[in-house]
DNA sequence: TTCTGAAAATGATTAAGATCATATTTTGTA
DNA sequence: TACAAAATATGATCTTAATCATTTTCAGAA
């Protein structure tokens, strides 16, 4: 974990002022635009990380799963929150008040180093999200997406396939690869149709892997 | 400037070990994938940073001007270039090695954390690049990007007008906003249709900004 | 269980923008 | 100054994906 090599005093400090509490499905952590008061960690359950457009459109930016951190990004910039965080399957949420990380943060370099360091690599994966969306198309997108799903929540059922294990609807797919609800669920089904997927309600089976992988066209990558 | 507060000695460390070379233009500062060995500090000159997709696309990532650094992302997460940076505007850009800006890293704390907040704000705005091109209509996006290079390149010629005073080609334009350099070049000459720019040869007037603001529809930000 | 509202699915139509083709202008260079 | 090459401009056509409309399925509540 992130706290992995911190001093036991600093551990106990986390432990000691930490908060954990159980949300629903539906329930937000923070919101856009408001000012961050603290870290938050992810215990148990999935978390959805969005932005809303001028339109009223939701753009997801992230997938939190067990073991994330969320809200670090804005207590570093020293900014407000610039997305929302909100519950997709519930579970338990820790929360460290923002003087203690900062504290921990100012008291070991070696931390703070990593932190740095992990920001500054999430900085690449949001170039290269961007170049995703701006160059290739939504067939692309999909399968791509299903792919890093697959890879992050597959649940493996036999050699090839895999159960993508984590509750997204149609619309929140559609929200994280930038494009329609109709058309994620069009798209669907011809993966269907080719046996590169099967549907088991919500949950998406992943057939063929490799298959998937043409479909986004994953050479330079 | 990014080393304003740096101690006297680590300032004689840059100032003794860097060297500052002359680029033309369409010289290349570093490419993707290749190991960081260093710094850049654009002294003079504009650089444009861009990722080449698997299709051969280029999608510009961010634009340099004299006073930026380029390359502290990758220093930072350890990881090799995830973008090409090539001259745009003939200039003098400085380099300082990789050990003496990891060395006053260590040493300064304070200078730690500047570079930790600045990447951690650029991570926010490619957050917000991500919505916008993943929600907004290329014209849209055009007329958000022209404002943009007149808040940055502007040089006040009355009142209202402005003339951004870099030299990107219709292209560069398109690999900045996502498009078909075709299509800019339809949007800019209705653009122009409608007075709220005018063209003098490659470089771009902005008639009537608030015009501009309207056509990007901006106001959710 | 049955009802009700939401989510998913499917069809028809439209619109935005890409692509291809070609002309015109500009720019650098011999 | 002239020429070649690149950049800009414009037109025609095609493709992708959005939008709108309707139906079907599903899940949770009474």
């Amino acid at each position: 974990s992130l706290f992995a090599d911190l001093p036991r005093e600093d551990l106990d400090i986390v432990s000691m002022h930490k908060t954990c509490i159980r949300y629903k499905k539906g329930q937000t952590l923070f919101y856009e635009g408001t000012r961050p008061m603290g870290l938050f960690c992810i215990n148990s359950g999935k978390v959805k990380v969005y932005k809303i457009s001028s339109e009223g459109k939701e753009q997801i930016i992230k997938l939190g799963k067990p073991g994330d951190f969320l809200g670090y990004r804005a207590l570093i910039s020293e900014e407000f929150y610039n997305a929302s965080a909100t519950v997709i399957e519930e579970g338990a949420m820790c929360y460290i008040p923002k003087t203690d990380f900062l504290e921990i943060l100012q008291n070991n370099p070696a931390f703070f180093r990593k932190m740095a360091k992990r920001v500054a690599h999430e900085l690449g994966l949001m170039e290269q999200k961007l170049v995703t969306i701006a160059q290739k198309s939504v067939r692309e997108r999909l399968a791509a997406t299903l792919i890093m799903l697959k890879e992050t929540y597959g649940m493996e059922e036999s050699d090839e396939s895999d159960l993508i294990d984590i509750a997204l609807s149609r619309e929140d797919l559609a929200n994280i690869i930038g494009t329609a609800t109709e058309t994620v669920i069009r798209l669907l089904s011809d993966f269907k149709t080719q046996k590169l997927i099967s549907l088991q309600g919500k949950k998406i089976k992943v057939l063929n892997p490799k298959g998937l992988v043409r479909e986004a066209d994953f050479y330079g990558r």
